[in-house]
Order: C-alpha cells, then sequence, then structure tokens
RNA sequence: GCCCCGGUAGUGUAGUGGCCUAUCAUGAAGCCCUGUCGAGGCUUCGACUUGGGUUCGAAUCCCAGCCGGGGCGCCA
C-alpha cells in the first residue's frame, strides 16, 4: 500500500499513529542534522521531520532526492503546532517511485513567474499547481451541473460525428482531411444534426463535444479546438423558450460555480451569482444606445468586437452582467434561423460583460423556406442534401442554442486568455504538447 | 486574412555601439547549520534565435529567415 491517507485527511484522530502517505517531493529544507520535506499529494500538501540521528541512511535518502521526485512515506504522525497542517510526519520507511530529472523546465513552487508559453510546453508540470487545477475543477463542477440540470429538464444526451462530409454551416474555415478516399472535414458545430434529431420524436437533445475551427486568428480569446455545450429543442413558442432554458442553465452552472469554495480560494476569486430572468434587449435598442455613445455602427451590421465592449460597460453601471441581445437583422445570422418579418430575425445572443457566450434562435422548419434562405445566403441546396431530407417528412417547430466551455470559464473566473481554460491548448501555432 | 510587438543560462530578467571574458534573482551541484515553512551562509555551474550586412568594434544598428506573443476581422 502506498498510501493510507491524503495530507488533508490527516486529523486528530491520526495523531500518534502510523500513516502512509504519497506524493511529489515539493521542497526541502535540510538544517544539517534536521531536514524538512514537503509532500505535495492531490489534497494538499504536509511536512516531513526527518532527524539525522535517528537513521543516517534514510536522513541522507531524503535530502538527495530532487524537487518533484514521487514518494510514498511511512511514519508517526505527530502533532505540532510549529507546523502550518498542525501536524507533521516522523519517517520509519521511504519507498522511491519516481526519481525526478533536474533541473525542472518548470518549477511548481518556484519564486520566479514563468511565461504562459513555457508554461504551455510543460502542462504536465504546471497542472501540478493548486492554480492551475483549481480551474479545471471548477470546469468539472460546472459541467456536472450542466448534465444535471439539461436531464432534468428532460433532454437527452447525445454525440454526434466530428467527422463530417461538408462543411455544417459555411462561415468559418473548416479542417479538411482525408477520409479514405473521400475528402471530409473535422466538424465545427453539431448544428445540422442536433436539428436532424428534432425530426425523430426525441424532442429534446443536448451534447457536450470537441469542435475545430481553422481560422487563423491569433487571440486570447480564440481556440482552434473548442468545447461546447449544444442543446435543440422541439414543439418551441419560440426562440424565447429557448432563451428560458439557457438562462436557466448558466445560473446553475454560475451558482454551482460559487460554491467551490475551496478552489475560488486558491484563484483568489468571487463569483456573484447572477439574478434571472436576464435583461432582453433588442438589437434595435443595442444599436441605438451604442451610437449614442460614438459608435459607427448603422443597423444591420455586426457588433464589433469594440460595439460589445461598449454594451458591457453601459450594463455594467446598471449592475448587470448577464444579458440577452435579440431580433437580429436576419441578414446577420446563418440560413438555418426563423425570420421574423422581412428584416428581423428570431436569433439571438447572450452576451457576459461585454463577450458573446451563446449563441442561438428558432430554427426554420419549412423545407420550402429554408431553401429559399440558403440560396439567400449565396448556399446550394444540394450541398445540404442529407441535412434537408430531415425536414421533408415532417419536422416540428424547434431552437437551440451553443454554448463555448472555455468562453464561460473565462468569463466566470476573469481568466483573460482562453488557453487556461483547456489542458491542452490548440491554437495557430500549438499543436504539442 | 490585415496590422503591431518580441526572442539573453533550466526559469524569470538587466543591458539601446566600446565600461560585456554579459547583471540580478531563481535553479542545479557541493559544503556548513536541530525547528524550517519564500529557511540562512559560502563555493561552483550555466545564456546573447539563425544567416547575411554596416562598423576599427555588434547582445545592441540594418536586411532576410525561423520561432513566439498580441490587436482587428470572424466567431464560441
Amino acid at each position: 500500500m502506498y498510501r493510507s491517507h491524503y495530507s488533508k485527511e490527516i486529523t486528530k484522530t491520526e495523531y500518534n499513529s502510523k500513516v502512509i502517505v504519497a506524493g511529489w517531493v515539493e521542497d526541502t529544507r535540510n538544517l544539517g542534522s534536521i531536514a524538512f520535506l514537503i509532500l505535495r499529494d492531490k489534497k494538499g500538501t504536509l511536512q516531513l521531520t526527518i532527524l539525522k540521528k535517528k537513521i543516517p541512511e534514510l536522513f541522507e535518502k531524503f535530502i538527495s532526492l530532487p524537487r518533484e521526485s514521487v514518494i510514498s512515506v511511512k511514519g508517526l504522525c505527530k502533532e505540532n503546532g510549529k507546523v502550518r497542517n498542525g501536524y507533521e510526519i516522523l519517517p520509519d520507511s521511504v519507498d522511491i517511485l519516481s526519481i525526478s530529472e533536474t533541473p525542472l523546465p518548470l518549477g511548481v513552487v518556484d519564486k520566479v513567474e514563468a511565461d504562459f508559453d513555457t508554461r504551455l510546453d510543460n502542462r504536465i508540470i504546471d497542472l501540478r499547481k493548486p492554480e492551475t487545477q483549481a480551474i479545471f475543477k471548477i470546469r468539472n463542477a460546472v459541467l456536472a451541473v450542466a448534465h444535471e440540470y439539461l436531464r432534468s429538464q428532460s433532454f437527452l444526451e447525445i454525440h454526434t460525428p466530428k467527422i463530417i462530409a461538408s462543411s455544417s454551416e459555411g462561415g468559418t474555415d473548416v479542417f479538411k482531411l482525408q477520409y479514405f478516399e473521400k475528402e471530409a472535414f473535422l466538424a465545427q458545430s453539431p448544428q445540422l444534426y442536433k436539428q436532424g434529431l428534432m425530426a425523430t420524436g426525441l424532442d429534446r437533445v443536448y451534447e457536450i463535444a470537441w469542435y475545430f475551427r481553422a481560422e487563423e486568428h491569433n487571440t486570447r480569446r480564440h481556440l482552434n479546438e473548442s468545447t461546447a455545450i449544444d442543446v435543440e429543442m422541439a414543439f418551441i413558442k419560440d426562440e424565447e423558450d429557448v432563451m428560458r432554458i439557457l438562462e436557466n442553465l448558466v445560473h446553475a452552472m454560475w451558482k454551482r460555480a460559487s460554491e467551490c469554495t475551496e478552489e475560488l480560494d486558491i484563484l483568489k476569486k468571487t463569483v456573484t451569482i447572477p439574478k434571472i430572468p436576464f435583461p432582453r434587449l433588442t438589437y434595435d435598442y443595442v444599436v441605438n444606445k451604442i451610437q449614442q455613445r460614438q459608435s459607427p455602427i448603422q443597423w444591420g451590421m455586426d457588433f464589433s468586437t469594440e460595439d460589445e465592449r461598449l454594451l458591457g460597460d453601459i450594463m455594467k453601471k446598471e449592475g448587470i452582467d448577464f444579458y440577452f441581445i435579440t431580433k437580429y437583422p436576419l441578414e446577420s445570422k446563418p440560413f438555418y434561423t426563423m425570420p421574423s418579418g422581412d428584416k428581423y430575425s428570431r436569433g439571438f445572443d447572450l452576451e457576459c460583460k461585454g463577450v458573446e457566450i451563446s449563441s442561438g434562435s428558432q430554427r426554420i422548419h419549412d423545407v420550402t423556406l429554408l431553401k429559399e434562405r440558403l440560396k439567400a445566403c449565396n448556399l446550394n441546396p444540394q450541398d445540404f442534401y442529407a441535412y434537408l431530407n430531415a425536414f421533408r417528412y415532417g419536422m416540428p417547430p424547434h431552437g437551440g442554442f451553443g454554448f463555448g466551455i472555455e468562453r464561460f470559464l473565462m468569463e466566470l473566473l476573469e481568466i483573460s486568455n482562453i488557453r487556461e481554460c483547456i489542458l491542452f491548448p490548440r491554437d495557430r501555432s500549438r499543436l504539442t504538447p
């Protein structure tokens, strides 16, 4: 047995008894005849106190261990108020499981900061830091509640193909790949599949999966491989039904994040749970509002990054972090978006502090209208033959949204670089580790 | 796709034409030290992205390449 207790699990009941602990050698402080070794495990750190006169060979073994080596130690747990945890462990024996090479390419507890790039190059070591781990523990927690919430609302979890025959929506660039004798693409979203499933009677589906975008952007807010929560629901009255699910989902995730007190303390962040329902601002209202603030935007144009930021500031002053922008012009939304009159659509975005974290809409379910819209968007209906088939034999009214997980975490934890929010980021230049 | 910026020991940096056989910190190797917790003290080790050019002289100036960061567009 390599471990009887994790560091945090040792309490008064273990004092004066033997324990076995295991983990990484974070630091050693050798004072000559006494040495202190900090051992790190999943739950925290603890101190081993080694006396030379007790077992000289054991002392030598401990002080010669390079940092980040992996060991398992059996010893006596003693109460000691001078030590941070309130106890220390006096080792009887050590099992050296792995000796680390030196020097480390990245120190786990170095006194000098490393560049983000160096951290990513050595991500496995970077992930030994509690503050790096905290992000992924919170990510795990919010995704758990996303599953819980969606399932509670009768959504069925699905998985759609990521290798697809044609670019799904036009718009962003897709990665090409060789699929035996055919050309194929990596999915940029599950859009067309989740819509197709609305014609099956499953009614409510969601997917949490990977998506790929071949855009050559190089910013703090973009990844070429990212994850998203996608939701689609049938028999909706209009897009308002979809927005209600989305705001409840975001609220549940934000609330669960606020309960991750240990991780938030490590990150020195506080999370304020937003009030629902979120305000619905129409596109027209927003255009008018930001024009008053000297934005050059004209009706029909998409909001620029600067425009979004400006609106974020305006809403912040009113104490609002989350808001929907609704009733976008038809031409600024994808072909499958349900029109509302001639000029407008039933598409919406959910913004958080001036950043788009989700977009969705009521979709077109009438195959004739869908073909018209494809043509209007300069797309060839022939290319969407398989997709259109789903609409020919009974398709109910439906809608849904897509929700970027890394973008969400960025806003939740006020992280300035999206690459912090994914274990092994893929960006314009990074393909390893 | 357009535009801007950067590359000095394992890590983070100083250095803007000669004072650089390159600064400091951290690290690593070793020695001293029985209560450390950013331990302390001493010794040692270790670097100018590549190729051209300018110059008496280049880490420093110029050109090209390579590698990287960021802003915008587009989007999540």
